[in-house]
DNA sequence: CTAAGACATGAAGATATGTTCATGCAAGCG
DNA sequence: CGCTTGCATGAACATATCTTCATGTCTTAG
């Protein structure tokens, strides 16, 4: 149970109350699975369909080992799950809840990158 | 609005093509940005009303520098917009899309690490 | 059992990241 | 102008993270 932030079992969030640092933790860990371009599009191409570390490791320009890191990763989080199936390992997300933080992670932050295309290099 | 009924105001975003690498950089540079308790603990707060940085401090319980160091990172990527009243700064996020992923972050990483409880110390 | 394929894991090294410390810059006040 | 408040910045250190290398485990084949 996470503390510090029931919103209730009805489903409807109320008011998304502050952040405590529990929370903090929490989120952040997951988020940071998707803070990084490798696991990105790991989980991009998952979200296509379920395939096996070769074919993600093909996809992403990734060696086998380091993709195998990154999914045990994802694994621990929750995010993807992985079924052996003769020798190799289907992965998949794990469940629509990934696609969507997914999809929207990808809407708002090409939105954001719009809003602030220059402003990194901007008079200080 | 309601966050995980989905962003669609309008109803309508581009089949999410897969993902290239240099828009897995885009992405996971701006979700780095969530993907730490302390930012994600400013941002937070911020959700709720502007602050000035000495607010933000004493808010999330951080040292004036550190603060100071976050926001400016927030500010690259346009997430956050401070101006200046008096001898503050106040602090603001950059608009609602930045509130949007906040919550959407907060609500899928939640169902999230429900999901995967004790997947952590599960039979290894 | 031996051999090969597919994936996982541990250790190590290179980078990146976050916080702290000391200091600089800007604004208000007398 | 000098002083205080409020914030930003740079350097340094501790830590975390990601990739690579070597090796182990599990599965299928003969």
């Amino acid at each position: 149970m996470l503390p510090g932030m029931g919103h209730g079992a009805d489903g409807r969030k109320p008011t998304p109350s502050r952040l405590d640092l529990a929370a903090a933790k929490s989120v952040a860990t997951t988020l940071q699975a998707l803070a990084t371009p490798s696991r990105l599009m790991i989980l991009g191409r998952l979200r296509e369909g379920s395939a096996t570390v070769g074919e993600l490791a093909d996809a992403v320009q990734m060696e086998q080992s380091a993709v195998s890191h990154q999914l045990r990763l994802l694994r621990n989080l929750g995010l993807v799950d992985g079924v052996r199936q003769g020798r190799s390992i289907v992965y998949s997300l794990y469940d629509s809840h990934v696609a969507q933080l997914l999809d929207e992670a990808v809407y708002h932050a090409e939105h954001l990158r719009l809003g602030a295309t220059d402003r990194e290099s901007a008079t200080g």
